[in-house]
DNA sequence: CCAGACGTTGTT
DNA sequence: GTCTGG
DNA sequence: CCAGACGTTGTT
DNA sequence: GTCTGG
């Protein structure tokens, strides 16, 4: 799954990336949780935007926008068929910047943090699904959600789960509000090639979800990712 | 038909 | 053990 | 995802 | 809103 993220990219880097103009420069990011808010880009009116948005998706039908704090998390192989996803998937898809993402492995002595991200240094794309909820005294409240999709050779010992991540040849496509049969989008959503992705295990100050600087890449003192 | 859920993950 | 907050 | 709380009442 | 379970 993903369920911690870090942006540390500048808004040029950002922008080069995604092909956006005018991107306002956006703190960095170390240690990004559910429930907080976070950029997207979605098609606009012109073109790509960036939006933000909460981390949790409140579909629009919700009775109660505390729905939202159980769905960080899509499962890309059947969002296109649930109630909660369905619309989304269809009609409200972004893509969510990220410069890596976290994992967690077992517990004996408290859970050890492992931080992927690309070899090259290049931004990620993890693929998402947003919403607008309007709640009963009018306000609206912008959310998303995160696609998973089985982990590939570089995740898989760490955790069963990762984020789907867009090719940059898939941008468009995967952003097309023009484009709504599901069978199309889902080929989109393949796994990630290995090479891609490098594993490195972190301090556990990054754990706590209030903490967000540096010392989250920080790698942790004499421990090397498993080979399997 | 109506009522009630609507989700993912890991772990045991 | 399970829920809430970040 | 992990960390931290997990409750009620009345009074200020 | 839409699906599942009874």
């Amino acid at each position: 799954m993903c369920g911690r993220f870090l942006v540390t990219s500048p808004a040029s880097k950002l922008a080069e990336a995604f092909d956006l103009t005018g991107v306002e420069a956006l703190a960095p990011r170390y240690n990004v949780a559910p429930s907080q808010e976070i950029a997207t880009i979605q098609a606009g009116e012109a073109g790509r935007q960036l939006g933000l948005r909460r981390w949790g998706l409140i579909p629009h039908w919700a009775a109660d926008p505390s729905i939202g704090e159980r769905l960080i998390n899509a499962r890309s192989e059947t969002a296109a068929q649930k109630p909660a996803f369905q619309d989304a998937f269809s009609q409200r898809r972004c893509i969510v910047p990220a410069d890596g993402f976290y994992e967690w492995t077992a517990r004996n002595r408290g859970h050890v943090p492992h931080c992927f991200r690309r070899r090259d240094g290049e931004m990620l794309a993890i693929a998402g699904l947003y919403d607008s909820w309007v709640a009963p005294g009018g306000g609206i409240i912008e959310s998303c959600t995160l696609l998973t999709l089985e982990a590939n050779a570089v995740v898989r010992p760490v955790h069963g789960r990762m984020p789907v991540l867009l090719r940059p040849e898939d941008f468009d496509a995967w952003l097309d509000p023009e484009e709504t049969d599901p069978r199309k989008l889902s080929r989109l959503l393949a796994p990630s090639p290995p090479a891609w992705l490098e594993d490195r295990i972190v301090d556990s100050w990054v754990n706590d979800p209030r903490n967000d600087g540096p010392r989250c890449l920080a790698e942790a003192a004499g421990e090397a990712p498993s080979l399997f």
